[in-house]
DNA sequence: ATTTAATATCGCAATATTACGATAATATTT
DNA sequence: AAATATTATCGTAATATTGCGATATTAAAT
């Protein structure tokens, strides 16, 4: 096994756990927050920033860029990494569409 | 490796990828869902609703309240389960603290 | 006390993720 | 064109996660 069944799920589920995966790594958080304060492109200072290798900084942007939710722009021989605010606005709206659900408890737990 | 260098990162970052990491699977989306849409606690139709063995849904259901978002309140032979309505609200806010952080671009992709 | 029912835990196999060194690919600089 | 710099990809080792059957554990019902 190891293997998650999304054949069980709806659409809305796995698309819902497939944006919280991707942020569900403190690398990938770091490196969202280091665009933001940045308040820039960023064209990788982050391999100096965080304490990881090239490699694993490379493939954890590319997590980011297939959610859609970062930018890469190539620049001359390196590439500059941006939030895409419009993704960034709607996949906080998917996640609040969800918290906003009306938890009404009528049971044992109230 | 394949161990997550979490010392390396700050503890907001850690606890904000945890909190994503535990949503991060649809079975868990949609046991919380499905609490939900009951508006009341239930007690376990969870293993004949998702198609999923009983050992894997007490496994996530245990994910789930080691953040808190669920409680589990026994019941006679059984044990009822609902959302924990604070820190449901509670982990929102942490979302939105992190979302609602000023993205200002000024560079290559503006 | 025995049986029954519901949930948790253990142990394991299969797959996924994380991290990194090495190397390839790309583009600038000399 | 060769050298340099930056990023991506490949291959691989270590660890984590997912899922499930089997087996506890717990509490009610008989």
């Amino acid at each position: 096994m190891g293997l998650t069944k999304t054949e069980i799920f709806t659409d809305e589920q796995n698309r819902l756990a497939s944006l919280f995966k991707v942020l569900g790594h403190p690398a990938r958080v770091a490196i969202l927050q280091y665009i933001i304060n940045q308040k820039a492109c960023i064209c990788n200072d982050l391999v100096d920033e965080l304490g990881l290798a090239q490699a694993t900084i490379s493939q954890h942007l590319k997590e980011l860029k297939n959610i859609g939710i970062i930018q890469g722009t190539i620049e001359g021989k390196s590439v500059c990494y941006c939030i895409d605010e419009k993704l960034w606005k709607q996949i906080q709206a998917e996640f609040n569409v969800f918290f906003n659900q009306e938890v009404k408890i009528t049971g044992c737990c109230s």
